[in-house]
DNA sequence: TGTCAATATCGACGGGTGTCGATGCAAGAG
DNA sequence: CTCTTGCATCGACACCCGTCGATATTGACA
């Protein structure tokens, strides 16, 4: 994994590795139709409306989620991409900790470490 | 997902959102062995030693990497637990996320929205 | 024992982060 | 137009984090 990489995926983790947004995140993805509005939102944790609105802020230009304005609301999904590249660029290295031989990016680490 | 599920896995998620930390666990999980002692680490950053040090006490203190010396060098290895547990939590949000009905996490979701 | 090499820990500095109350802005209701 | 509601932004505060040089610790070796 090269320097740029790895600061690109570092910055989606950074956004995840805070209780607040990870739990946001979670009830996005599972809402009904894989949306939800702030006001759905906000009883869900014991924190102000504006800090609630930073994070959401903070995973929205993480590229994690992203929102729409519709009336008076404004709805959050998650981008699954963004999450799929999350896991698939955890998963290698799960893989190769496993003791595979010829482990999946192996030869980025291999440049890097060069 | 319940807060204190979040927070654990937050503190994780955490401790990989540093560059410097990702390309640590990729380095290693991709030695040779699966393992690689501190004095082949170095050279792959432009970093002090005291520096690289902290950063592997961290990942070490997340439980995502364990160490143990031999003769005068400590060698460094991923926790493979860990990471599959960190992808398995990211996955389920992925696949909601995919607008798959009967989401694996969506109880749990909804314990924390009542 | 003394010395050297490999890591860890300590103390300090600058910049980033989570939180809040106050305020601004957009959209619907009256 | 005015008022209210939903949400974002602003400014400020305390605290945390990444980095460094200096120093301690541990083990090998002479």
């Amino acid at each position: 994994m090269d320097a740029d990489l790895a600061a690109g995926l570092a910055a989606q983790l950074k956004a995840l590795g805070d209780p607040v947004r990870l739990r946001l995140v979670s009830i996005v993805a599972s809402s009904p139709r894989g949306e939800a509005c702030v006001c759905d939102l906000l009883p869900a944790f014991d924190l102000s409306q504006p800090t609630v609105s930073h994070h959401l802020k903070v995973l929205r230009e993480a590229g994690l989620l992203t929102c729409e304005r519709r009336g008076s609301w404004v709805w959050y999904r998650v981008v699954p991409a963004a999450l799929a590249q999350l896991t698939a660029a955890l998963t290698p290295v799960d893989d190769a900790a496993a003791g595979g031989a010829e482990p999946v990016g192996a030869e980025l680490v291999g440049a890097v470490r060069a």
